[in-house]
DNA sequence: CTCACCCATGGAAGCGCTTCCACCGCAAGG
DNA sequence: CCTTGCGGTGGAAGCGCTTCCATGGGTGAG
């Protein structure tokens, strides 16, 4: 029984010989360890938790959130561990903390904290639960290099003669926000054109809204760039309503790459979001209690389409 | 302890008074139940399945599914209960077999299982792990009524003068796809008018060829309904890329009211799907042990915007 | 050839719960 | 007033693992 746990278990000390019979034996017998008693033994929780700050809706609409929920439960379905999807309230510092209470979960993904403390993992938690960001700056992260992909996106539009190049953010705390904003400001300042800011939230409606309010404020803008798909659609909408030709009078790009971009009319250009494979390796570095730098980029690319 | 296990649990046996004095005592020591032990001791999984037919993009991709999975997750995390999420191939007859063996999942949700053998647990797990489905025939199902959803569409489409309305499926193995059709075949019987019926699959490529399929066999088709918005919105493609006018030309609806529907051009007249208290009252009959009816349909509700 | 040492191994305890079973006190019936 | 029966209660076993600890066989050094 104790050899046998240990030959089975990555972590245990067995002679190769033994490891290989009680493989085989394993194989023989059907056998198949009890992921409760393993949790029990070991108190290690069964499952990881995703958490997203924001509401229910939200959380369920964003098909962000979807990929990397879907993503998260492809590695842990593969593990033979569960997954649990929660979103925070903004403004609930408590938050992580009752999550972490619950012994069965072992690790937590961090998707896009909108606040601090929706990233920070109680004291009494720590070494019992890991936590593993996706874009967040309070634990190790990794994300998508949008400051590489805003610089191709601003490149590309500038490269097709836009000028007057608009931008709508994500929150202004995310990580992810900041990135693209030191390089949007980098490539309008060598471009010699002055920055036009307007703040979003990476939903169609605040897409929307914004577009509106950056025709208002500058009605010559030749170009917007929306950090988030659902945003540049909201623009789009924005200027079919108003009848504005894109890309005639106004380029459009987008971030993402959702499936729905290529939809669109026109269809939208935009940039990849490599969500899975970012996914992929924070599920994998949680599950295997890996010490994982403080963040790594993933590399986006662009794809022009009609909309530029 | 024992006495503590009774009246902490639904089903112990406990006085009311021990009860009460017992959950008064839980909350001032701040005691939570560890997960892994009453599954050890319960002999039942932690954690539900949602099982897919389909391969691994489709899977990530579909907004349906990630409706499906976001409000499982949603049930299941108030409960303290995790969740995994697998594809089956097709042609897979052990694919839930295999899921079961795993003594951790004590629930199955099958979301519209694309052969029967998908939605079938083998005997050895009868009675340990319960199964329900969106969409299933073989267990107790949940869903959506597109029968009527089916004959609102085309009594929108009749109101509105169209005559030639050809339907995009879905497969027709699925109960969905069925009774859509009985409801296709009765309307448009009642109307005189020819059925015209094409095979979809749910996905957008396949509307767009789809469509094409329909304008060559019946070049004066004046509308399409898709099963799926998914399907409908590949259409309006094909339909843009042939210079065809919508609705002047050709009206569209679709079906299940993807957040997508209102940011294509023009916006998709489409019935809603109500997912989410679908998934939810399926997640709860699975998470109490409920017995549940073979079928319980949920209504769906015409929501006519500009592209019919 | 002997001794010390090390590593692989099996025994046994224990993770935190549920549930069988025996027990006790109570109310109702003889 | 004693017996029977029943519902509520605590003791104890056991769910299937991991891990500490003691043991034994093999190795290298003396």
């Amino acid at each position: 029984m104790a050899t046998a746990s240990r030959a089975l278990s990555p972590r245990g000390s067995a002679s190769d010989s033994t490891r290989l019979r009680v493989a085989a034996a394993a194989r023989e017998l059907g056998y198949l360890p009890n992921p409760a008693a393993r949790a029990l033994a070991t108190r290690t929780g069964t499952r990881i938790a995703v958490v997203v700050g924001g509401h229910t809706a939200h959380v369920l609409n964003d098909p962000y959130v979807a990929r990397v929920a879907a993503a998260t439960a492809s590695v842990a379905a593969s593990r033979d561990v569960g997954v649990s999807l929660h979103w925070l309230p903004l403004h609930d510092p408590g938050g992580l903390g009752r999550l972490t209470e619950n012994r069965d979960v072992g690790g937590i993904i961090v998707v896009n904290p909108t606040e601090p403390a929706l990233a920070t993992v109680p004291r009494s938690a720590r070494g019992r639960v890991a936590a593993i960001g996706i874009g967040s700056r309070d634990v190790p992260s990794f994300d998508v290099d949008n400051a590489t992909g805003t610089t191709n996106v601003l490149e590309h539009l500038l490269a097709t003669g836009r000028r007057r190049i608009a931008m709508i953010t994500g929150p202004d705390w995310l990580p992810c926000t900041r990135r693209a904003l030191t390089a949007y400001h980098r490539a309008t300042e060598a471009a010699g054109t002055p920055p036009r800011l307007v703040p979003g939230d990476f939903t169609a409606t605040r897409g929307h809204h914004a577009t509106t309010e950056i025709l208002t404020r500058w009605p010559d803008t030749d170009a917007i760039f929306a950090l988030g798909d659902l945003s540049a659609l909201g623009a789009l909408d924005a200027l079919r309503h108003r009848g504005v030709d894109v890309p005639g009078d106004i380029a459009i790009a987008g971030f993402d790459d959702l499936p729905y971009a290529t939809l669109s009319h026109p269809p939208l250009t935009t940039t990849t979001n490599p969500v899975e494979p970012i996914t992929t390796a924070a599920a994998t570095t949680l599950l295997d209690r890996q010490t994982a730098p403080p963040l790594t980029l993933y590399p986006s690319t662009l794809i022009p389409r009609a909309s530029t």
